[in-house]
DNA sequence: AATGAATGAGGTTTCATTCAT
DNA sequence: CATGAATGAAACCTCATTCAT
């Protein structure tokens, strides 16, 4: 007997693919299926629409730099530090798996608003984690103290975000995680105290 | 007898009213021929097809930012007062209408790969006035001189941007000029020599 | 140029053929689209969606029974003439119009319970005429005082109803305008003061 | 260990309770079979398919009023009386189920043309029940000679099948089996000789 | 130049039925 | 006998675009 991953999995990584391939609007619940190797109906034995699909793709794959996050938050480790593995991080992920990159950096995006506003609340959790950094870091003295915390939030999330996107819409013409450390150095300047 | 604006500027000024009122998804062309008080067929007089309109709208509402920064970098000012009016500039430009923002920074990122190419098209422009600003700065020894232009370039477009969006999303609640002289400090900063 | 039938009585009268020739559940908007010679788009046209043609079909077919009761019933006739008048009539316009009976007594039955409500709401009208009938008959000393007028409708409606539906069911093997006076005569035997 | 009703049984009694509380179409046969406390894949060992259980379900509970019509006709009574202690028994049978008087009236006829001619099938031995009694009562001269035996047949099911379908349509607003003997005297004068 | 009625392709989801265990 | 996960066919409706007037 064959060991199958289980569906659910199965069809997450089925969809990453369709959606990187064939861009958001052609991503046919029965191409998701085709790619997962199951029939259209077995979709939704394990998934509740379409949009549930598209949500827990960004879920699942969102969860792997929250709980690494999670984790480093939890080191004794300056929250300079905290930073660069969080860019380092977050830009290492996104190159080892090119078709996540596409599909959150574009082809999510183009998504309507309902689901714009679901995959904005699992995005919160991540943000929530560098806010945690932010303010470990001015309580330190390590940055500003006078510094805007959300407009900081907003200078790391940006750049960072601004840079994948580049890098996705110019076909990985430039290596993503070389560019970590220089990243790192602009946001750290711009914060430090 | 009234005398109307030529039917293309009442075209696109419909669309982004359509478009901020009911989002990209449902944006159809039928509405925005009615906001615009012309028949259906009437648009493919002045456009080629939906898409032309989409891309219209963006390459009309840009032109703005593009001029206004094309004169203030003909003007005999450093790179830094250059760099602050342009980030003072762009949130100004989209406090003022709140449609265009709308539009801007949520709706057409909906769009599909080849709208969005094309809008990307548009910005380069936008961009290399930037890039202008920066080798400039660079020159003058105000900048860093061994930073990455491209991601300085990243940095300040990524950050403005976000915090527009940011903006837009949470409903205009907190007042976004205010924010140009902080979002500017952190960026300078960043890439200060 | 040929002057054609206006589009919604050329769908509303494709639905009829289709529906008795198909069945209910086999009724799909493109077939009716086909029949009536329009694309399947222009049914939504004049159509809010399918539910509205079934109902529509039910609603301009009835009028015809609706209308000749309202005129008969403005004559100076007797009651019992009224209803004899009624009961031919309605065998009459079902036996020239076998794709209608079909449609009425045997498909539109099978559709959902809302479906069902609004042709119960067409239906009431014609009810509402027969109530007429018998007020007036007893009034005139021709019908029963002391019978439940419920009851008589029910009675008159559920005979017509049920001969008619046996005669649709029997593929119009014996004719059914033929039976119109021997159903009268029981019903008036059953009713009569 | 409790003992259980047999299967077969259990699923009937299952279906008539899901049909009356979801209408025919949402009676899936996923939920009869969680009604009966069974899998789906059990239902197919008693029935053939979803077709077969609901006539099961007519042909079931038709026993019933078959049965005791049975019986009463082999009484020493008048064809008269028969005709009464059928209306009466008719009335009284749905009054005290009105899960079944639903799935009866409403439910099942909304069912296809296949399904209905089966049900039409059962329902005849029904009819044939009445028809004995009309001819006994035409012969001991109880009832009208001339008349039409079919037209007198449809004439008492018409009205009695009205009678019912109208009570349920009201929700059981009027006492069902205090309309009998109005019912049964209005169709005894349609018909007595 | 302007109209607007007509077109027709294309996709998500349900659910009766099967069959390996 | 019993299970229940898996199957896959099938249809309503929208909307960008055309073209006769």
């Amino acid at each position: 007997m064959k060991r199958e991953k289980p569906k659910y999995k199965q069809i997450i990584d089925a969809a990453v693919i369709v959606i990187a391939d064939n861009g958001y609007h052609q991503a046919q619940v029965s191409k998701i299926a085709k790619q997962a190797g199951v029939a259209d109906g077995t979709i939704y034995l394990y998934f509740k629409n379409k949009e549930d699909i598209l949500i827990s793709v960004f879920r699942e794959k969102m969860a792997v730099f929250i709980e690494s996050l999670q984790e480093v938050n939890q080191e004794n480790t300056t929250a300079a530090e905290k930073l660069e593995f969080m860019i380092t991080n977050h830009f290492r992920v996104l190159s080892n798996d090119k078709y996540l990159a596409r599909v959150t950096q574009l082809e999510l995006r183009q998504s309507n608003r309902d689901i714009r506003l679901k995959i904005n609340a699992v995005l919160k959790e991540y943000l929530e984690q560098l806010d945690t950094i932010l303010e470990e870091g001015v309580k330190a003295g390590e940055f500003d103290a006078n510094m805007d915390l959300r407009l900081a939030r907003q200078l790391i999330f940006g750049t960072v975000d601004e840079v994948t996107t580049s890098w996705v819409m110019k076909d990985h013409k430039f290596d993503l995680t070389a560019q970590a450390p220089k990243v790192y150095q602009l946001l750290l300047n711009g914060i430090k105290g």
